[in-house]
RNA sequence: GGGCGGUUAGCUCAGUGGUUAGAGCACUACCCUUACAAGGUAGGGGUCGCAGGUUCAAGUCCUGCACCGCCCA
């Protein structure tokens, strides 16, 4: 027999059973029809990124899922992969290379390039080795990603194919412009903040003399104002539309306008108006065909049309603007002003807004089914409540700005010909223009947002746009696991481009989990210092704690606190369940029974192994449900109580009772066995490496049919339950419980055996458990006459009296105040249940169930305080 | 400004209208009882944010308010 160590050493176990699910391929999965299939594809994290508790809480819920269903008989798929994460991926590169003393400018595109996917092989894979660790049971065979060839094929069939549709076109737009990355994005890619700003209030000299006040807070702006604007309702400025504005600086001579759009509250009622630098002000100078002056390079230094203040970065533009604006009397006033500024969400940077020529993706008519699906129903949301935000977002979608100015990435698959012919839009490498024959055609510098590569990974990791079997077979795939921070960038974009290119929805459900702050409420980052590292963690306490940790707390779609000590529970029970493993496997070994059955027939038992085997029959039929209803927390919680409670401090010490080796090789060990097997399936998804190597362990013990649990079948309800058994059971801890309370008042150790009395009728078997569960020696029939005995105690149960002497002092005052607090307690209750049961309208409108039940509480409780009261009197009668 | 979520034990959180509102950690007392001291036994600790309302019945549904957090403009 093999042996079962004293103490589990996660980090230890957890190596080798990876290691040996890897060679073994059990997450590998068949290109095959024959079983029904579910399928899950990863956020593919970004190539830079390190484990966090967010990418924890993600993968553990898909691992969740997907080894529930691989037991359940399910063709599981699990697709992992990378994202090339464009513009994250080369800040980082160029940081590496400045501390070479480089710039990805010296070395020239295609070198740099070369750095980049050197840098992606030596560190590109970190994160997906990170998820190993945390026992991710993904088909490593089919790792994607997005910047495969296959993937990459992919990409430029969709921009061909929307371009011919029409719905991919290039346009000079304001965007959102990051000046340190210098390049543009797309709106979803800002993060606005409030700040702490201010409101300048600036006179504008009028060229027929005398002044019109704007209000701007961004004062640098002026030098590329084209006009000014009032509002054409506004009695205060009527007269002066049609005037003209000298601008300060510049010198330009400006009209002042009429629109409608403007706030006639906001500052003075009048504003500036810079069409290249703001996107209300680009609307009105489209519609009143003013110019359009751009003042900045793309780093953010102001260039010749800003005059005098050309060379200058542009927040010192800013500075210097208003001191010369004060100089000439032409600033009026300053105001505190909280605004939104938005940021880049990858460097931080401020974004300036930016006029400039970009490829955009149409949205409204892939917005459109997008919609749809989630009205009808078809694509469902968990929590529901996302469903409202996602259709807000595609309501309200603005066109999609595809365009990056970076290197890394999918360069757009567009040339242009020297002879201005129209754009050459093609998958292939373009080397002759179609139009004139021209040899001198060039590609499009820019590459493609990597979002554009993220919405096409249902499919693209099949193979997509060739007809794959793979494609066929796996889309579309099952469930989304995803943060609700990528909603918009990625989920509904998913949804709009599988109904595009496949027709299909590429998920049905979404589950959307929270997110993992930490125990204050803020979200975990470096720079604030709060990171729980979860690699240390799993390193030191193992993933299954890790994992039992996470999902133990984390409520279907709600964000987690963690505290630093979360994954106490999750060690603690881990360690419950191997040192309770390693109990019954040395039972087995000492019985020598050859290899423990584990179906066998529920005849001949007796009470304990029947309630506990209802009771696991209950844990099965609960954990399915919670699980179908993606209550990860719910079930692992029920789990918990189960086989700590349940089995281990009831069952487990009852089974400590049998002498009978008979009863013990047919029922007892095979019922524990069963109940451990059974336990350890149902805990496999949540906490996978110590049910694997119990499991193993326990294969030359038990009759187990099946090599490793990954591969086993999900348990099954009998369907069994017997209420006899149960309510015996409930009999016996009821004086069981008595009886360690009194010891435990008269400070007797339980493990001291002392003489009990009870007044019921008690079995033999019945006996056994209680004299050994609660430290009896020996049950006497209730003797009336100890009664005035002075070291006797009684206590009255709903079954019989129960009586203990005892050799120590009871505080007898404090027993009987605690007593008189539950009396107390149960008096409200039952004066409730009465005035219930006393209500017509109660009687007349609950339903027959509820006041059975009220009515059979009722007479509970009765017991109860009869039982108390008596406890109560005969408490009085000892202190006399 | 619009929307969403939260407010339950000292802390972190469950609680899907119907028993006396639960768990883990922390706390108190006793116990090294041959699976487990990362343990066992027994316990203490709550006017479920506030104010109304609906209902036979509200921590749970509705309205308002307060505070915390998030998203969108």
């Amino acid at each position: 027999m093999n042996k079962f160590e004293t103490k589990y050493n996660p980090s230890e176990v957890e190596e080798k059973i990876y290691k040996m699910w890897e060679e073994k391929n059990y997450f590998y999965v068949k290109t095959e029809n024959t079983k029904k299939k579910y399928v899950i594809v990863i956020p593919p994290p970004n190539i830079t990124g390190f484990l966090h508790m967010g990418h924890a809480l993600n993968n553990t819920i898909q691992d969740i899922l997907i080894r529930w269903k691989r037991m359940q008989g399910f063709n599981a798929l699990w697709v992992p992969g990378t994202d090339h994460a464009g513009i994250a991926t080369q800040n980082v590169v160029e940081k590496e290379l400045l501390k070479k003393g480089l710039t990805r400018k010296q070395l020239g595109r295609e070198k740099f390039i070369e750095e980049v996917w050197k840098w992606k092989e030596e560190y590109g894979s970190r994160i997906i080795y990170q998820l190993k660790k945390l026992g991710a049971s993904c088909d490593w065979t089919r790792i994607r990603f997005t910047m495969d060839p296959m993937l990459s094929n992919a990409v430029k069939e969709c921009f061909v194919r929307l371009y011919k549709k029409g719905l991919i076109y290039k346009g000079k737009r304001i965007i959102n412009w990051c000046p340190r990355c210098e390049t543009a994005l797309s709106d979803d890619e800002v993060e606005y903040e409030e700040v702490n700003s201010f409101l300048y209030y600036i006179k504008y000299p009028l060229l027929k003399g005398g002044f019109i006040e704007v209000a701007t807070t961004r004062p640098e702006t002026m030098l590329g104002d084209t006009a000014v604007a009032v509002n054409t309702k506004d009695e205060r400025y009527k007269n002066l539309i049609g005037e003209k504005v000298k601008l300060p600086f510049v010198e330009r001579i400006i009209p002042i306008i009429g629109d409608e759009k403007v706030e006639i509250e906001f500052g003075t009622g009048a504003v500036k108006i810079t069409p290249a630098h703001d996107p209300n002000d680009f609307e009105i100078g489209q519609k009143h065909n003013l110019d359009f002056v751009i003042i900045m390079n793309e780093e953010g230094i102001m260039n010749e049309n800003a005059g005098k203040f050309k060379g200058y970065e542009r927040f010192e533009c800013r500075k210097l603007i208003i001191e010369e604006l004060k100089k000439l009397g032409l600033l009026s006033k300053i105001e505190d002003y909280t605004t939104r500024i938005g940021h880049c969400y990858r460097c931080y940077t401020i974004i300036e807004p930016y006029l400039s020529n970009q490829w955009f993706v149409k949205m409204a008519p892939l917005a459109e089914p997008a919609i749809r699906v989630a009205e009808e129903g078809r694509l469902k949301f968990y929590p529901e409540r996302w469903k409202k935000v996602y259709l807000h977002w595609l309501y309200n979608v603005k066109d999609w700005c595809i365009s990056r100015q970076i290197w890394w990435g999918h360069r757009i698959p567009v040339w242009y010909c020297e002879n201005n012919c129209p754009p050459i839009v093609e998958k292939e490498e373009v080397k002759v223009c179609p139009y004139c024959g021209n040899k001198k055609v060039h590609q499009d510098e820019d590459v493609l947002d990597t979002w554009f590569s993220s919405w096409l990974w249902p499919f693209s990791v099949f193979g997509w746009p060739e007809k794959t079997k793979d494609l066929e077979i796996f889309y579309p795939t099952d469930t989304l696991v995803t943060a609700q921070e990528i909603l918009f960038f990625w989920v509904a974009r998913m949804v709009m481009a599988g109904l595009e290119f496949m027709g299909e929805i590429p998920f049905e459900n979404v589950y959307i989990h929270g997110t993992v702050r930490d125990e204050t409420g803020k979200k975990m980052s470096k720079s604030l210092g709060n990171v729980i590292d979860p690699v240390e963690i799993i390193n030191k306490y193992g993933a299954d704690s890790l994992r039992f940790g996470l999902i133990s707390l984390t409520a279907f779609g709600q964000d987690v606190f963690l505290p630093p000590d979360f994954y106490i529970k999750g060690r603690n029970f881990t360690n419950k369940l191997w040192n309770a493993s390693r109990y019954i496997f040395k039972k087995c070994e000492e019985l020598n029974i050859e290899k423990v059955k584990i179906k066998f027939e529920t005849k001949n038992l007796n009470f304990p192994e029947n309630w506990i085997l209802s009771k696991l029959n209950e844990i099965i039929e609960k954990t399915t449900k919670s699980l179908n209803n993606f209550y990860f927390n719910e079930s692992l919680n029920n789990l918990y109580d189960f086989f700590w409670h349940d089995f281990c401090d009831w069952y487990l010490e009852i089974s400590k009772v049998y002498q009978d080796i008979e009863y013990l090789k047919s029922a007892v060990i095979p019922v524990l066995c069963k109940t451990l097997i059974t336990s350890l399936q149902l805990l496999h998804p949540f906490i996978p490496f110590i049910t694997e190597q119990i499991w193993q362990n326990f294969k030359n013990v038990v009759e187990l049919n099946c090599e490793s649990i990954v591969i086993s079948s999900w348990p099954e309800s009998e369907k069994y339950r017997d209420e006899k058994s149960i309510k015996k059971f409930e009999k016996i801890k009821e004086i069981i419980v008595s009886i360690r309370d009194l010891k435990a008042k008269f400070e007797i150790p339980l493990s001291k055996n002392i003489d009990c009395y009870y007044e019921g009728e008690i079995d033999k078997i019945e006996e056994n458990i209680i004299k050994k569960l609660s430290g009896v020696k020996e049950i006497k029939k209730f003797d009336e006459t100890k009664i005035k005995e002075k070291n006797f105690f009684v206590k009255h149960l709903s079954s019989g009296r129960l009586g203990i002497s005892f050799g120590g002092i009871i505080n007898i005052l404090k027993e009987k105040e605690r007593k008189e607090k539950e009396l107390e307690k149960l008096n409200k209750i039952l004066k409730e249940i009465e005035k219930r049961l006393n209500n017509s309208e109660f009687l007349s409108k609950a339903p027959y169930e509820i006041i059975e039940k009220e009515k059979k509480r009722k007479e509970e409780i009765e017991e109860k305080v009869k039982n108390i009261k008596k406890d109560i009197e005969f408490i009085e009668k000892r202190r006399e």
